[in-house]
DNA sequence: CTTTTAAAAGTGGTCATACCACTTTTGGAG
DNA sequence: CTCCAAAAGTGGTATGACCACTTTTAAAAG
């Protein structure tokens, strides 16, 4: 095998650190000058270490405030990509392809699991469209994400779902609430076909129009 | 907007210079001393950017030697997300199941676009294969990965070949030569359901039976 | 006592320097 | 010309010093 390279060691060592301590999601790490002394590394290399993890959104840094284990993954790892290697609008094509492309797997994978069917999210997330609260797009994809249980294509379509930008902050409208509704409800009767055909044509329905409102800074 | 992270902005100033200086794949960047003269900023943030990119396997770099554009990515991305998030053996079962999910799609978009479908690149495999002729099973998934032509898809798909291992640099044995032939006529052919098929009995045939030699270092 | 506010300590961000390990280039010996 | 050792170049790491910003602390004001 060829020699690791060194901040692979270090994040191997950084992930035992964490779990030795019991850091969970939204604690405070040590500081960077603590952790260089507890591992009997540079500040420097800790720092390389940490900006890797902080790239893929798995710990979040405040200038002043400390380094943070991360609760919702804001990467910078698209935006890197994008800003490289993808020069024309193919970019935004590409993210949005991909993104699709893993929510479409996912309800696959959840119309055929029939315990993935009869999780109580479903059922929820039914109620709180129909009683009409308003409900986040992201949410619900996020939703089916989580629920296919797979941690890593959940990665990466958190990542992807950063870099799709405000469309995907906004509230589900009144319109396009019937596609939503369908493709809950054929997630649960595990319909594969109706379900996948209810999601593309909602995605359809709103990169159609432009919206402009969003939720949350 | 929030202010832009320094190393996201160095990234944009490398991918300029990269282009200004007509640097293609495979040729030697600037050194980091040199970069950080050129582009005015300290040494370390060079690294940090640097170090994004070759995270993302957009570079390379040789100890001693220097730092290059990638021509086949290496990544370390997907190694640093398994190590960190991942403790269990669901790990590899992720990481599987994403390589599958994106196999399965880029199949899926080939079947039904009528000018992929017909690249020479089918033709020519199915001769190698026929010719028995050694054919490496990654380079088969790679084609089908290129042919769908979604750069970013590509990216993430080499990431997780790369963290696959051996059996992807394994060659084509005589036992599973007839599903990969299947899935290349029936890809040229554009029938959907029979590519996938195969495609899914192949890489069945082949995490059934564990194969331990391998091609190339 | 509580509230307010300014100083101090802590922390990430950046730069500069020095040194090490390794590779590439160079130039002289044969 | 070939071969090989020295020199130069380059990435890798450690250290120290600042800066900018945040959090904590403690003194001052009410």
């Amino acid at each position: 095998m060829e020699p690791k390279k060194r901040f692979i060691e270090i994040v191997q060592q950084l992930r035992t650190l964490i779990r030795e301590e019991q850091i969970k999601e939204g604690d405070k790490l040590p500081s960077e000058r603590v952790l260089s002394e507890r591992l009997q590394v540079g500040r420097s290399a800790v720092r390389e270490a940490l900006r890797s993890l902080e790239l893929l959104g798995l710990i979040e840094t405040k200038h002043g405030g400390g380094t943070f284990l991360s609760t919702s993954p804001q990467h910078k790892l698209i935006e890197v990509l994008a800003t490289f290697i993808m020069n024309d609008k193919k970019s935004i094509t590409d993210v949005h392809a991909t993104r699709l492309l893993h929510e479409q797997e996912a309800i696959r994978v959840i119309c055929r699991n029939e315990k993935m069917r009869q999780l109580p999210v479903w059922e929820s997330l039914f109620i709180r469209l129909e009683v009409k609260e308003n409900v986040v797009r992201k949410d619900v994809l996020r939703e089916i994400m989580i629920a296919c249980d797979n941690r890593l294509a959940l990665r990466i379509w958190l990542q992807l779902e950063a870099y799709s930008g405000k469309p995907m902050y906004g509230f589900i409208t009144v319109q396009e609430k019937p596609y939503v509704l369908t493709l809950v409800k054929a997630l649960q009767l595990g319909l594969e076909q109706e379900a996948l055909q209810a999601h593309l044509a909602w995605v359809h329905h709103n990169t159609e129009k432009g919206d402009k409102e969003h939720g949350d800074s």
